[in-house]
RNA sequence: GCACAGGUGGCCGAGCGGUUAAUGGCAGCAGACUGUAAAUCUGCCGCUCUUUGGAGCUACGGAGGUUCGAAUCCUCCCCUGUGCA
């Protein structure tokens, strides 16, 4: 899912993303709390309506924020006490605000209001937090429940209601993640997220942390993992079983000229594409590839033209794209083993990455 | 010709006796980025060595001088801008 934060996939226009054939975006409850404000939306028609946009959207909680503007939140039992990083106005986010938000967006798949545990955390910490989060999860689903159906709701397909995910946390460690999982399956949410990951910890950390969790989310609902990754991670993590990820990597990448191919990675700033006639990917068939050289590419970046973060970003977003449909089709033939050898052989990086150092 | 104001590393521009290989910014080079406070951030950026701690050399228009010590003070010269002839 590409990740469109403040309505708005940053530098790419809906009807590029639907060319693209994406699904599902995700929005964000905090940033558009504070701008234009989710009253203000819902007058617009909802969120899909206002940033015209008819398929798919999930939004965030806001938990994230709880995690990223640790310097101006204080969290307590009730809520979260936030500073705007705007303009530092005082704003109180409860499990209820937050569906109140999402309700107010249209959201067609809202997420529960957790906290979003930092790393390193020790295990008394861990626990508090996942304990808060499954507390604030009850909260989330019966406000959500009760509320969810006068909305002006926008979503793709009429009669459809809206969907409500629960967050599984417990930081780092296998025994309460399952622990969470358990306590929140036994709330009954139409699909879960397994949250807190890409915080920090190392690589391996994270897949045994998925391994360990996504057996207790039951199979026949959807399983999410927030906030990754790289695109082998990604498919790493579909051949574990995870049906949903969302990402700022590509998009956010690609505006600082990082580029993502089926050779690796690609710095677009580099001076060896200066003259470089040839496409970002050769094995690409996006409009960008099949279209624009390296060398007209790495001229815009460094002519800070805002079309070289658009045309990144269309890149990498079509590169993540086809990377899951390849993994689909890869599921349906039964060689998805095969995939993502291939994929982990592609993006391990040609040189060591401080090659220079190790050289000397 | 006279009077002011200036000439600093690729560019702009601080510094106005020692702590200055010389603040900043730009440009350049390399790197980071994982539920977006991110079109952001970090490092390098005179030359040559180096066991990476450092060492040596060359530098603030030019040439002299003062001083233990000069980008900084003095003299002359060259050049640029503005004003007056």
């Amino acid at each position: 899912m590409p990740v469109g934060t403040a309505g708005s996939v940053k530098a790419v226009p809906q009807h590029l993303l639907e060319e693209l054939d994406a699904r599902i975006l995700l929005g964000n409850t905090y940033h558009l709390y504070l701008r234009p404000g989710h009253e203000l939306v819902r007058r617009m028609g909802g969120l899909h309506r206002f940033m015209s946009w008819p398929r798919a959207i999930l939004t965030d909680s806001g938990g994230f924020q709880v995690f990223s503007l640790n310097a101006l939140r204080k969290v307590t039992e009730q809520g979260v006490q936030f500073r705007s990083h705007l303009d530092g106005s005082s704003h109180f986010f409860s499990p209820e605000h937050s569906m109140e938000v999402q309700i107010a967006l249209g959201s067609d798949i809202a997420m529960a209001f957790d906290e979003c545990t930092e790393y390193p955390a020790d295990r008394t910490r861990a626990r508090a937090s996942l304990d808060l989060t499954l507390r604030w999860a009850a909260r989330s689903k019966s406000h959500f429940d009760e509320n969810c159906h006068d909305v002006p709701w926008a979503a793709t397909l009429p009669g459809q209601t809206p969907n409500l995910f629960g967050i599984v946390q417990g930081g780092m460690f296998p025994d309460l993640r399952r622990d969470a999982a358990e306590r929140l399956v036994e709330m009954d949410f139409p699909g879960y997220a397994i949250g807190g990951l890409s915080v920090g910890e190392p690589r391996d950390l994270t897949r045994e942390i998925i391994e360990a969790t996504l057996p207790l989310l039951p199979a026949d609902k959807p399983r999410y993992v927030m906030g990754v990754g790289y695109p082998d991670e990604i498919v790493e993590y579909a051949a574990l079983g995870v049906d949903m990820m969302d990402c700022v990597l590509p998009t956010r990448a690609a505006r600082h000229g990082l580029i993502f191919t089926s050779e690796g990675r690609l710095n677009i700033k580099s001076r060896r594409y200066a003259e470089d006639q040839g496409p970002l990917d050769p094995t690409c068939g996006c409009r960008v590839c099949q279209r624009y050289s390296r060398a007209y590419l790495r001229h815009l970046f460094a002519a800070q033209e805002p079309l070289a973060a658009v045309l990144n970003s269309l890149h990498n977003l079509a590169f993540y794209l086809d990377t899951m449909r390849r993994v689909r089709s890869s599921l349906k033939a039964g060689t998805l083993s095969d995939l993502l050898a291939s994929v982990r052989a592609q993006q391990e990086p040609q040189e060591p990455r401080d090659g220079a150092n190790a050289a000397g």
